[in-house]
DNA sequence: ACAGTCAATGGGTCCA
DNA sequence: TGGACCCATTGACTGT
C-alpha cells in the first residue's frame, strides 16, 4: 500500500468482497464455461472501507447477505417410483394431435435395463400448464402433483421432476442476475475507491507542504463514502 | 461437429 | 426410516 508510513493519516480507503478473490475466479469460469455457477455467494455484498493502508485488504469486509431464499418446500408424504420413467406411455393425450409431435421417439420396449434412454421432449401445451401451474406454486402438494399429472397425461413423477428442474433454471438465472449486480457493484467501488486515493493523496500532499497554520487539525476532516462529502468540520 | 437445451438419474441432506 | 427436495451430472435431441 502506497500510503502505509505516513503518519497521522486518518482517512485510509478499501475495498473488496468477501472472499472476493475466489468469487471472481469462479464467475469467470463459469461464464467461461456457460455452466451453472455452484459458488455460494448469496452472502457476499461489495463494500468499501476506510481504516490504516495495511487494513484495507479484503479481510475487513464482512457482510452477511440473505437474499432470495426459496420458501420452505412443502413435505407432505408421497409415494413413487421412479424405476419406472423409463417405460414411457403408450399415449398421449390429446395434444398428441398437435403438430408439435410429442415425444422425439417414444420407447416401445418395456425390457428392463435394455433399453437405452430416450429422450421425451413435452408438448408445447404440457409446457405451457406446468408454467402456468410454476407461476402460481413453485412446489407442489402430492394432491396438486397427481392432479396435474393425471391432468397432462404424464406421470407424478415426470411432473415432480419438471418442478425441480424449473426450479433450478429460476435459481440459475437469479444467481446470473446477482452475479452481474455484483460486477457492476464492485467496478463502482473500485472506481470510487481510485477517486478517494487519488483525493486523499492531493490532501497529504497539501498538508505537508502547506504553513502550519493552513493544516487542518486531526479528525476535524473525515470523509463520507456514500455521500461523497467531507464533513465533520465542526470549526464555527 | 459442436454447443446448447432439457428430461431424467443418482446421491446427499433434511425432516416428520 | 421414507419421502421430498436439491444438486451435479448424464444423455438424447436440436439448432447452427
Amino acid at each position: 500500500m502506497i500510503f502505509g508510513n505516513l503518519r497521522n493519516s486518518s482517512l485510509v480507503l478499501g475495498l473488496g468482497y468477501n472472499n472476493d478473490q475466489e468469487i471472481c475466479s469462479q464467475l469467470d469460469h463459469m461464464q467461461q464455461q456457460k455452466k451453472k455457477p455452484s459458488l455460494k455467494y448469496d452472502h457476499l455484498i461489495p463494500c468499501l472501507t476506510l481504516g490504516l493502508p495495511e487494513e484495507t485488504s479484503q479481510s475487513d469486509i464482512k457482510i452477511d447477505h440473505d437474499m432470495h431464499r426459496q420458501p420452505s418446500p412443502l413435505s407432505p408424504v408421497s409415494s413413487f417410483s421412479n424405476s419406472s420413467i423409463k417405460k414411457e406411455r403408450e399415449s398421449v393425450c390429446g395434444e398428441e394431435l398437435d403438430a408439435e409431435r410429442v415425444f422425439s421417439r417414444v420407447c416401445d420396449d418395456d425390457e428392463e435395463g435394455a433399453s437405452p434412454r430416450k429422450k421425451l421432449r413435452l408438448t408445447k401445451g404440457q409446457s405451457a400448464t406446468l408454467e402456468d401451474s410454476f407461476k402460481e406454486y413453485n412446489t407442489l402438494s402430492p394432491k396438486q402433483k397427481h392432479a396435474l399429472a393425471e391432468r397432462l397425461n404424464l406421470k407424478p413423477r415426470q411432473v415432480e421432476v419438471w418442478f425441480q428442474n424449473r426450479r433450478a433454471r429460476t435459481k440459475m438465472k437469479q444467481t446470473e442476475v446477482d452475479c452481474e449486480l455484483l460486477r457492476k457493484c464492485r467496478q463502482n467501488l473500485t472506481e470510487e475507491n481510485k477517486r478517494l486515493q487519488k483525493e486523499l493523496q492531493e490532501l497529504k500532499s497539501l498538508k505537508l507542504a502547506g504553513p502550519l497554520h493552513m493544516q487542518l487539525p486531526k479528525a476535524t476532516l473525515t470523509m463520507c463514502p456514500s455521500c461523497q462529502k467531507v464533513a465533520g468540520d465542526r470549526r464555527r
